[in-house]
DNA sequence: CTGAAAGCGCTTACAG
DNA sequence: CTGAAAGCGCTTACAG
């Protein structure tokens, strides 16, 4: 039975093949596989393909095969320059090898995190990647479900159940601050929004805290403002209430760049000298970090590596190529000093280890 | 004939159907239309769908009744914070009416942006939303082609061949420098890459340029630079080319923020002063603008409202409202005077006319 | 090297 | 309120 033809109907390979004098199926093969027809064919069939413009349905094309050609990517936060980076490296490696990204921002939602995982799975990725984990039971089970592989980026969970391509952010806090109590410092304070407002940074926050106690210092001098992805004003406002209250703070690690411009800010205003009252530490490496004045000590992550990676993991995992690469990869992080911990224009660099960084690509290179 | 299920088959509409004792339409019916169906079969239909985590294969359901659900945008750069806020305004709007987006990240490359626009195409978007025009003749055919709604945005061509929600680029380089000159400056420089390795900072410069000969001021105190998305470093260079060949320079418009701090930074490593030898202003207002020092000028734009707008134009276009909102609408900017032109503290707004703004929003609201 | 048939998982009219 | 049939635009074996 005949459809109404609502709007004007797309062309489709059967409108080729009538024009090209050939079957259906002489189309896709044509498209699909040329070295299985013959050369006049195929030059007819292309061009009638160009002549009408011819652009395959895709969903025919996936619904049809069973392949999809797609991966899904779920990320708290599009407006997160890392994040950002790790799906260029996704979406650059998965094309060259023929697939398409598909992009759901969770806004930093549970639930949406949830409905959007739900409609991801609606078009049959073969793979998902998850930056920073997956945080509700619900989705959990619809991706156990699912039963495709699943890589989760961006942290390094104790018992992993999925493949990891990652770093450790306990590290990353507990690295940095052991690095400014190297610096003679005493009072180290934290500021970040806590727990499930941000749950990478709160792990950065209990590696601070365990390097603290390991030194046997104060861990009191914390504040907690703001939610992820974090905000300048957080960091004008948390530097606000610790400056207040605690005085006598020597160093600052932030949650993030964008809170540590805050807090540069917030110093200015007050008078107080970086890094000589107060040192800073950043985290994330964003563009402007040694652009600022004074220029900002940071944490510098392999984002765009995480992302290729995981694509090369994943492609050898449809292509059920053995032996298949570790399937837990911890790519490091780099502390990049400068001024504002009193490393004036001389970058000092201090690698985590990552044993399983590819020898290939050399030890943890910028990540550029 | 039965295919080999190459992997764990995913649940379909018929093993729902199956448990739930029903025909396969009244699942399908109970998901879309369940006001249709008894309360008993609905609740008998729901929880065997629960019971399953039953998640439709959105491919079929698209073939099926010829209505993909969603709506794709196609764009220079996703590392672009004005651009990723349209695409967060597009995707918020039309999610709430059922709508999904796909996004299309070109790299700022016209063969990119070909080969991506086929891509989409073939996913048989219902509109698509293009951020800053079509740079190919056959980009533009393909289009045609396709016969569905075309949206552009961020910029306002004097002959529009489709749907504009926008400002002028043209508009805002010249509200620029008009204000520069208002100052007095006389002496008025721009940074910027220069034609097809930046078309829409090419727009603001011809702006630029018009006002100063508008006021009978000399036009030579250019430099280019890189290529969009303009980096920082870009900034140092242009500003070390000018700074040499132009002592004399009084002013620097910059096609970014991202170049503006550039700037900032040569100025402060030759110690000169900002703004007393040499104002500057940038372009996006990114968030970093106001905390920088000194804090810097730059134009505010409309970059979520656009993307909401467009939304609102191509959902009341699908659904065929009479009267359809007006087709063109021009959402204005803002220029946001700070330090850097030695505006201390104070902030002066200057907003361009936007005649088409949505009255019942106000006129240029922030973006926020 | 090419084509007729069956099918992917849904939805849309149309009957009942 | 519910179901049998046809079809969306492709691809996959299988014949020839």
């Amino acid at each position: 039975m005949s459809r109404k033809a609502s709007k004007a109907r797309s062309i489709t390979s059967r409108d080729v093949a009538a024009l090209a004098g050939v079957s259906l199926m002489t189309v896709s093969r044509t498209l699909r596989t040329p070295d299985l027809v013959s050369p006049a064919t195929r030059q007819r069939v292309e061009m009638a393909a160009r002549e009408l413009n011819y652009v395959p349905d895709l969903a025919a094309g996936s619904l049809s095969s069973q392949r999809s050609g797609h991966v899904a990517v779920l990320l708290p936060s599009l407006r997160h320059a890392g994040f950002l980076r790790t799906v260029d490296g996704l979406s650059d490696t998965l094309r060259e090898h023929g697939y398409h990204l598909l992009i759901g921002d969770c806004y930093y939602s549970v639930e949406q995190q949830r409905e959007l995982l739900r409609m991801l799975l609606g078009r049959r990725p073969e793979a998902i990647v998850l930056i920073s984990g997956l945080d509700s039971p619900a989705a959990q089970e619809l991706l156990e479900r699912a039963a495709i592989p699943v890589i989760e980026t961006w942290h390094w969970p104790d018992k992993p159940r999925n493949r990891v391509v990652g770093f450790s952010q306990v590290e990353v806090g507990r690295s940095m601050s052991e690095s400014l109590i190297a610096m003679g410092h005493t009072r180290i304070g934290f500021l970040g929004a806590l727990g499930a407002f941000d749950p990478n940074g709160e792990q950065r926050r209990q590696g601070h805290l365990a390097a603290l106690r390991n030194a046997g210092l104060r861990d009191d001098i914390q504040s907690s403002v703001g939610k992820a992805p974090m905000a300048i004003e957080d960091g004008v406002k948390g530097a606000a209430q610790l400056l207040d209250r605690y005085p006598e703070m020597q160093a600052l690690a932030c949650a993030s760049d964008m809170t540590a411009l805050g807090v540069l800010h917030e110093c200015r205003r007050r008078a107080i000298s970086v890094p000589d009252q107060l040192a800073i530490a950043g985290f994330g490496d964003f563009d402007f970090a040694r652009y600022l004045q004074p220029s900002l000590t940071s944490v510098r992550l392999p984002s765009y590596r995480i992302g290729q990676q995981a694509a090369e993991l994943i492609i050898a995992t449809i292509n059920g190529e053995t032996p298949p690469p570790p399937s837990h990869c911890n790519l490091g992080f780099e502390l990049i000093h400068r001024q504002s911990t009193g490393h004036d224009e001389q970058f000092e660099a201090y690698s985590s280890n990552a044993p399983d960084a590819l020898p290939t690509r050399g030890v943890l290179p910028h990540d550029e």
